[in-house]
DNA sequence: ATAGGGTTAG
C-alpha cells in the first residue's frame, strides 16, 4: 500500500498536516483521524507521526497511542514525542514500556538518546528504583553514556529516588562532567542536607555558572546558615533576581526580616526587576516586621505591573501582610477583588488572618463558603481553623473541625493539629480534656504542647497541672527561656520565692537568657524600637519615660492599679510597680501618643505575649485617651478601643 | 531532553 503512494498523495499528506496544525479541539481531532483512515493516510508515517504529536498536545494519550501502534516505521522522534507525555502523565508506566518497545523495533539506534532523561524521570514518578537501574545499566553499556543529557539524568534519577550516594558513583563514572553534572550534585547534598559536602563539591568544581551560586546561597539559607549564604552571595560576580530572592529568603526563614527588606532596597538600587517570587518572599518579610508603608507600595508595585494575582502566591503573600500588619480590611479587599481566581493558599491566608485578630466566627463562615465552593482544604486550613476557634473560645466549633477534617477530607493530623486542639481545650479551661489529648496522641507530646498546657495553667491558675506542664516543657526543650519564666510565674504568683530563685539560679547555670520584650511602632515613616525602659535610640528614653509617669497618673485617677502578680522578682511592692511601668509595649505606647495626630490609631508590633497589666492598661488608654490601639504579640492582635479589646480578655 | 528563588502553619 506503503509504495504506491505517489506525488498526489503526497499533497494529501500536506493538507492533512496543514489542517491538523489548524485543529483546535479533541472532537475535530477525531473527524481528521477518521478522514485519514479513510483515505489511508493513517499508514503515512509523517502524517501518522504529526497526528501523534497532536494528540499527545490535546492529552488525549490513549488516542495518541493507538495511532502511534498503527504507524509501520515508527521513528526515534515520535517514540520521544510519546515518552515524554508520558513520563508527565498520570501514566508514567507506559513510557518505560513504550522505551522497552523502541529498543527492540528499531534497528537504528540513532536518536534514542533523546527519549533517555525522560524514561529515567518516568523511572523516579514511579519510585522504580530497580527498573532505573537496569536502565543506566543499560547506557553504561553503551555510547549513551557520553550523552551529557543522559549521564546527568542517571544523577538526577538518583538524586529523586534519595540515593546520594548513587548519584555520586554515577558522577563520579561520568566520562565528562560539565556544569550542569556539578550542579545537579550539589544540589541533591543540600536536599539531602549534606551542606559540607555541597561545599566541598562547589570549592572544587572547575567553572561555576550563576545556578551555583544560587543553588548553595538558598542551600545554606534553608539549613539556617545565613551568614555563609552571604559569604557565597559575596563572591557572585553577577546576580540575577533569584540570587538576590534567594538571599532575601535566607533573611525571611531565619528572622531577619529587616535584612531581607533591606537587601530588597539594594536589589532595586541596582536595577534589577523583581518578579513574582521576589515579590513574595519580601512581603513575607514586610509581613514578619509589621510595615504596613512598604506592603502598600509593593501591593502598588504588583498593581501597575499588572503582575497576575490568580497564580502563584502573591495574592495569599498579600493577604498574608495586610493581615499581619493589622489591617484585617485590607486583608479581606485583597481577597475579594481575586474572587475569581482564588487558590487554596488564598482561603489559608485569609482564614489564619481572620484567626489572628480573634474572628472566629468569621474564619468559620469563610470555610463554609469555602465549601459550598467545594474547594479542597488542606491541613494547613485547619491549622488555620483550629487556631481561630482557639482565639475565639469556640470549643464546640473546634471540636467540630477537628473532626470533620479526618472523617470527611481524609485529613490525618499532625502533631501540630494536636498541639491546637490541646491548646483550644485548655486555653477554654478545659485542662483535664487537654491532658487527654495529649496522652492519647499518636505523637510524643512537644514542647509546644506542653507549653499549651502550661500557659492556660497560668491563665486558669491551676498550680499543679501547670507546675508539671512546666517541668515536661522544660525537660523538652532546656534551651527555651519561655518555659523557665512561666514556670516562676507560677512559683511568684503562689508566693513561693524560694522556688522563683532555684529556677532562676537553675536558668543561669544552663545561661538560658531570657529573651527581652521588644516593642516598635512606626512613625512618620521610621520604625521606633523600646524594651524595658528605654528608647533603642536612647535621645527618646527621657521624653518617653516622662509622658509615661503622666499617663500613669491620669489612669490611676480612672482608677488604674497596677497588676503585680506577673512580675517575677521579689522585691517591694514599689519595684515592682516602676518595673512594670515600663514594659516595652507601654514605652512604644507614649511615644505614639506625644508622636502621632491626635486620634489617629497606634499600631505597636511587640515580640513575646503582652502581659496582663499592659493590657488593661491600653484598654484604659483607649477609652481615656480616646485612641484606637492595634498590637501584635507573638501571637496575635489586640484591637483596643473604647476600653474594650477585640480579644474580650481571652488571649 | 539535564541544574537555581516564592505564600498560608500550634
Amino acid at each position: 500500500m506503503e509504495a504506491s503512494f505517489s506525488s498526489s498523495s503526497l499533497m494529501l499528506v500536506t493538507q492533512a498536516v496543514t489542517i491538523l496544525e489548524k485543529c483546535k479541539t479533541i472532537s475535530e481531532l477525531r473527524q481528521i483521524h477518521a478522514q485519514m483512515i479513510k483515505t489511508n493516510l493513517v499508514s503515512n508515517t509523517f502524517a501518522a507521526s504529526k497526528l501523534v504529536s497532536f494528540c499527545c498536545l490535546t492529552g488525549d494519550l490513549d488516542h495518541a497511542l493507538s495511532v502511534f501502534h498503527r504507524i509501520q516505521n515508527p521513528n526515534p522522534f515520535i517514540y520521544f514525542t510519546l515518552i515524554n507525555c508520558f513520563t508527565e502523565s498520570s501514566n508514567p508506566l507506559e513510557s518505560v514500556y513504550l522505551y522497552a518497545h523502541m529498543l527492540t523495533c528499531l534497528e537504528d539506534w540513532k536518536g534514542i538518546e533523546f527519549s533517555l532523561p525522560s524514561v529515567l524521570k518516568a523511572c523516579g514518578r514511579l519510585e522504580a528504583f530497580e527498573e532505573g537501574q537496569q536502565v543506566h545499566g543499560q547506557i553504561c553499556k553503551t555510547r549513551l553514556l557520553f550523552d551529557p543529557f543522559v549521564a546527568n539524568s542517571v544523577v538526577r534519577m538518583y538524586l529523586e529516588f534519595g540515593q546520594v550516594g548513587f548519584a555520586r558513583r554515577a558522577f563520579d563514572k561520568m566520562p565528562e562532567r560539565d556544569v550542569i553534572s556539578w550542579n545537579s550534585l550539589i544540589t541533591g547534598y543540600l536536599r539531602a542536607g549534606e551542606i559540607e559536602l555541597a561545599r566541598e563539591l562547589f570549592d572544587e568544581m572547575p567553572e561555576r555558572d550563576l545556578v551555583s551560586y544560587n543553588a548553595m546561597i538558598d542551600g545554606y539559607g534553608k539549613f539556617g546558615k545565613c551568614e555563609l549564604a552571604e559569604e557565597i552571595f559575596g563572591m557572585a560576580d553577577h546576580k540575577d533576581v533569584k540570587t538576590w530572592t534567594s538571599m532575601i529568603s535566607a533573611y525571611v526563614r531565619n528572622h531577619y526580616p529587616k535584612k531581607a527588606l533591606d537587601m530588597f532596597g539594594e536589589m532595586l538600587c541596582l536595577g534589577v526587576r523583581p518578579d513574582a517570587p521576589a515579590l513574595v518572599s519580601v512581603l513575607s518579610a514586610i509581613a514578619d516586621l509589621g510595615f504596613v508603608e512598604e506592603g502598600k507600595w509593593i501591593h502598588a508595585y504588583i498593581s501597575t505591573k499588572k503582575l497576575e494575582m490568580k497564580t502563584g502566591f502573591i495574592g495569599s503573600a498579600l493577604i498574608d501582610m495586610y493581615a499581619k500588619c493589622g489591617h484585617i480590611e485590607n486583608a479581606y479587599h485583597v481577597f475579594r477583588s481575586i474572587s475569581h481566581n482564588r487558590n487554596v493558599g488564598d482561603w489559608n491566608s485569609m482564614i489564619s488572618g481572620l484567626a489572628i485578630h480573634g474572628l472566629g466566627t468569621e474564619a468559620l463562615e469563610l470555610f463554609h463558603d469555602m465549601e459550598g465552593l467545594k474547594i479542597e482544604p488542606d491541613e494547613i486550613t485547619f491549622l488555620g481553623l483550629l487556631g481561630a476557634c482557639s482565639h475565639g473560645g469556640l470549643v464546640d466549633e473546634g471540636r467540630y473541625c477537628f473532626k470533620i477534617m479526618q472523617e470527611k477530607y481524609n485529613i490525618v493530623p499532625k502533631v501540630q493539629h494536636y498541639g491546637c486542639i490541646i491548646d483550644l481545650l485548655s486555653r477554654a479551661g478545659y485542662l483535664e480534656d487537654a491532658l487527654g489529648v495529649l496522652r492519647n496522641m499518636p505523637f510524643e507530646p512537644d514542647v509546644l504542647a506542653w507549653k499549651a498546657i502550661l500557659s492556660a495553667s497560668m491563665k486558669h491558675e491551676n498550680v499543679v497541672i501547670g507546675e508539671n506542664a512546666a517541668l515536661q516543657a522544660i525537660e523538652l526543650a532546656p534551651e527555651d527561656s519561655s518555659c523557665y519564666v512561666l514556670l516562676s510565674n507560677i512559683y511568684a504568683k503562689t508566693g513561693r520565692w524560694d522556688d522563683v530563685a532555684k529556677v532562676r539560679s537553675r536558668m543561669k547555670q544552663r545561661r538560658v537568657g531570657k529573651i527581652p520584650g521588644c516593642s516598635s511602632i512606626l512613625v512618620r515613616g521610621k520604625v521606633h524600637v523600646f524594651v524595658v525602659g528605654k528608647a533603642i535610640d536612647e535621645k527618646f528614653t527621657r521624653e518617653v519615660l516622662s509622658k509615661l509617669d503622666d499617663v500613669v497618673s491620669r489612669l490611676k485617677l480612672e482608677g488604674y492599679q497596677p497588676d503585680l502578680t506577673q512580675v517575677l522578682l521579689d522585691v517591694e511592692v514599689e519595684g515592682k510597680e516602676s518595673l512594670l511601668s515600663v514594659h516595652s509595649e507601654k514605652m512604644a505606647l507614649a511615644f505614639g501618643l506625644t508622636n502621632t495626630s491626635h486620634g489617629a490609631p497606634i499600631h505597636i508590633v511587640k515580640n513575646l505575649r503582652v502581659c496582663r497589666d499592659c493590657h488593661s492598661f491600653m484598654k484604659l488608654v483607649s477609652r481615656v485617651y480616646n485612641r484606637r490601639i492595634v498590637i501584635r504579640d507573638q501571637n496575635r492582635f489586640h484591637h483596643f478601643e473604647n476600653g474594650f479589646c477585640s480579644c474580650k480578655d481571652y488571649w
